[in-house]
DNA sequence: AGCACGCCGACT
DNA sequence: GTCGGCGTGCTC
């Protein structure tokens, strides 16, 4: 059978281009064309070449454009399908729970590379035009002129003097590199080197004791000697250079020493026994700090892989650090296939098409990784289930943990969500039977004594030299210092940014178009705004009170870093944030160099709390926990126990026992004093009876409304609007709250007002939201903007 | 998104 | 009279 027409998604993200259109398929593409390939067609009047993916095929061949002919495709992206059946399939279910288009969601799937970016080929007959504008050839880029010449390149197309044909450049290429080889070790002998040239002396020495054939990678010689002397070598003819084709991430394997399976105690081989049992549910594995779960995730994935499937593992983006990846790499080698945000769009596109190819048979990667074509799917692992990072805050706005249970589904595969401190929709879920419940409640090393969590309640304890240490927390340093040990001191970030403040009049520069503080850019030395982009110079002057004093306080860590300088002068300090980890690598070399005991002080924000582990460290000290506790989120004791349950498990983990002081001003507040005992079960009950009272999730469904607009009036009169659209649909057990101003009322100069649907048996929602975006869509709301977010996690 | 169609103001 | 401003609506 052969196929006459295609159904093709077109990549214009609008809601009225949210269907699939009809194209001819060509004859000479007909044995071609598959489901789920990328293909180029013309689209609109114009005929301007879109991307498109093929959703579905046909064999009629009666047009379906009421009566119009059908126009034809015109160009197939791809040798193979790009998205699998599962993957279109996933698609379908995800569009009826995520308000998203399906364009957007069927890009999340794809690495970016794959979504090529389009530009216009201009071509000309005219001479005179070729000799002034495109360098006497006749063909020229669009996007290679500047505007001024753009506009007049629209201005001769219009006279006709020039063609344009629009190209899609694929962003997709193969690394390479380069290779040098012992060609010519005959000759060596009789190079006529100086005496006084040591290094090449040196290196030829080194090459009379390789055989002839021998290869090395350019940098590593390189490296070795220098580029000069490789050079020398080169000119020679006794190394000859050769280039081939690498995977970028092939260097990750080097250097891993492979690894084999520990013992599992009791607990942990129960657990594992019954996740390989069985496929029926979905897993809770509710494991303290320390209890061994990544030993039983990777045994899971062990099973798996011997009965020929294959393995998803997620980790939040801020674990997927080289210390927690290597220890994949070292039980499973080259079968792991990595993706994570720090990868360029190069090798996430390499490690994809290992995946694809079906070379990748676990996967380790970030929220994204969810999506990732693996094929006979056993087992999906997702850990520290709790973090927020797993659901996307831009469209999609997919949850990782959704789509995971969608996939396991589809593959019989087992799911397995773990955490030593569960979300409470998990938890709740456990509860009633609808995952199985297993518990590590042991540390793996016996050893290691859960450590003791001290609260220091700031309201007793203000310090006269520091607002932000206490003397009991200066002095516990102190003393740690004193014995050669380690410490850790975390700041909660929330609430805490780089800024810039006259330390006179305390005025703080703020956005012109947003209701925030500037953030300061020291690599730009500009002050921008983290919503808008507005950016301005750093000021010198205070321009409310002409003071010089106007200091920058770089992150709330810098600024602790330089109050810790002043008052424990002795003490080496090691500071880690995003300013300090921006560069590829940095991460990791800061937490090299405090392993070795080159500082004695850690200092950093939440992503100190992941999964590190150095025997040294005896204090860790919370410099504020509570500053997330007073934020608008229902969440935020939930937030504030997970991060301390987490960051006390940090000290102590060896034969050393710990410490753990936590400053408050909120002593008495649940989550901080069942954290101090690691008592996440009682944090569940109390926090339930919350959620309860106040019919929060787990008990209600939650949907979030955001809606903007230029004119703070408007914005807030349509908002009404939409809620009054909303209480006709919706039942009358359905709780609406708002419209209210978001914590940052004004972004981008537009105002943004929210409405929270609860909710727990709506049939009609999902008709009710479609209304509400139908209404958006409508011609006086033009500059109306609507998000709308189900299951939100964050309310700032 | 981007492009054509269409309906109003400042020019030869 | 016409050129061109950008508001509106549609794209197999």
């Amino acid at each position: 059978m052969s196929y006459k027409i295609a159904k093709v998604i077109v990549d214009v993200p609008t809601m009225q281009t949210d269907k699939p259109f009809s194209y001819r398929i060509p004859q000479e593409l007909a044995a071609l064309i598959q489901i789920g390939m990328r293909v180029h067609v013309p689209f609109g009047r114009g005929n301007r070449l879109m991307q498109g993916v093929i959703v579905g095929l046909s064999a009629k061949d009666e047009p379906m454009n009421s009566g119009k002919a059908l126009k034809a495709i015109a160009e197939v992206l791809d040798f193979d399908p790009v998205l699998t059946q599962e993957q279109l399939a996933l698609a379908d279910a995800m569009r009826e729970t995520v308000f998203a288009y399906k364009i957007s969601i069927l890009k999340a799937m794809l690495p970016n590379l794959l979504n090529s970016s389009y530009d216009k080929l201009l071509r000309t007959r005219d001479e005179a035009i070729a000799a002034a504008y495109f360098g006497g050839q006749y063909e020229r880029h669009f996007s290679s002129l500047d505007e001024n010449e753009q506009a007049v390149m629209m201005k001769l197309h219009r006279e006709g003097k020039i063609s344009v044909q629009y190209v899609a450049q694929s962003k997709a290429t193969i690394k390479t590199e380069k290779r040098l080889t012992l060609s010519n070790q005959a000759s060596l002998a009789t190079v006529v080197i100086s005496t006084r040239a040591k290094k090449r002396l040196a290196m030829q020495a080194f090459l009379q004791k390789q055989d002839e054939g021998h290869t090395w990678t350019y940098r590593e010689l390189v490296h070795l000697f220098s580029r000069d002397v490789v050079q020398f070598f080169l000119a020679q003819g006794i190394l000859t250079l050769s280039e081939i084709e690498v995977s970028r991430s092939q260097d990750y394997f080097d250097q891993v020493k492979s690894d084999v399976q520990k013992v599992l105690n009791a607990e942990q081989a129960a657990a594992y026994q019954a996740i390989i049992g069985s496929a029926d549910k979905p897993f809770l594995l509710e494991g303290v700090t320390g209890s061994g779960k990544t030993e039983v995730y990777l045994q899971v994935i062990a099973e798996v892989i011997a009965q020929g499937k294959t393995a998803i593992m997620l980790v939040p983006e801020i674990s997927l650090t080289p210390l927690m990846t290597h220890r994949f790499i070292a039980r499973f080698g080259e079968q792991v296939a990595i993706m994570h945000s720090g990868l360029s769009d190069g090798e996430k596109y390499d490690e994809w098409r290992k995946i694809a190819a079906g070379h990748a048979k676990v996967v380790v990667g970030a929220r994204s990784a969810i999506f990732v074509p693996l094929q006979n799917i056993g087992a999906i692992i997702i850990d520290e289930e709790h973090e927020t990072s797993y659901k996307q805050d831009s469209n999609p706005r997919y949850h990782a943990r959704d789509v995971a249970i969608w996939r396991a589904k589809y593959h019989r595969a087992a799911l397995v969500l773990g955490s030593a401190t569960p979300s409470l929709e998990t938890r709740a879920r456990a509860q009633k039977n609808v995952y199985q419940l297993l518990r590590l409640t042991q540390r793996a090393n016996a050893q290691a004594e859960i450590p003791e969590v001290r609260i220091l309640d700031m309201r007793k304890h203000l310090n006269d030299q520091s607002a932000t240490f206490s003397t009991a927390l200066l002095d516990k340093i102190s003393e740690k210092i004193a014995k050669q040990e380690q410490v850790v001191l975390m700041l909660n970030r929330r609430g805490y940014s780089s800024f810039v403040m006259c330390r006179d009049c305390g005025f703080v520069p703020e956005c012109p178009n947003c209701d925030i503080s500037l953030t300061l850019h020291m690599d730009t030395k500009s002050l921008n705004c983290h919503y808008c982009g507005h950016s301005e110079a750093i000021p010198y002057v205070c321009p409310n009170c002409q003071s010089q004093r106007i200091r920058y306080y770089g992150s709330g860590t810098q600024k602790v870093e330089e109050e810790l300088a002043t008052l424990l002068p002795e003490a080496r300090v090691l500071r880690m944030d995003v300013d300090t980890t921006k560069k590829k690598g940095a991460h990791e070399r800061i937490l090299s160099r405090f392993g070795q005991g080159q500082a004695d002080i850690l200092l950093g924000t939440q992503m100190i709390a992941k999964g590190l582990d150095f025997p040294n460290v005896t204090l860790v000290g919370v410099i504020n926990a509570d500053t997330a506790l007073n934020l608008p989120d229902f969440r935020s004791s939930e937030r504030t126990f997970q991060l301390l349950t987490q960051v006390a498990g940090r000290a102590g983990r060896a034969d050393k026992s710990g410490e753990v002081l936590i400053q408050t001003f909120n002593p008495e507040h649940y989550a901080i004093k069942l954290a101090q005992t690691h008592d996440y079960e009682s944090f569940y009950k109390l926090e339930m009876a919350f959620r309860r009272k106040l019919n929060y999730p787990p008990y209600f469904y939650t949907v979030q409304l955001v809606m903007s607009h230029q004119n703070e009036e408007l914005a807030l009169k349509k908002s009404y609007e939409v809620m009054a659209l909303l209480k006709a649909k919706l039942t009358a057990q359905a709780r609406i709250l708002g419209p209210i101003p978001k914590p940052i009322a004004r972004t981008h100069n537009r105002y943004h007002y929210q409405l929270l649907i609860k909710y727990r048996f709506e049939d009609q929602l999902s008709a009710a939201l479609n209304d509400v975006l139908a209404l958006t869509q409508a011609p006086e709301n033009k500059d109306l903007r609507l998000i709308i977010d189900s299951e939100p996690q964050n309310f700032m």
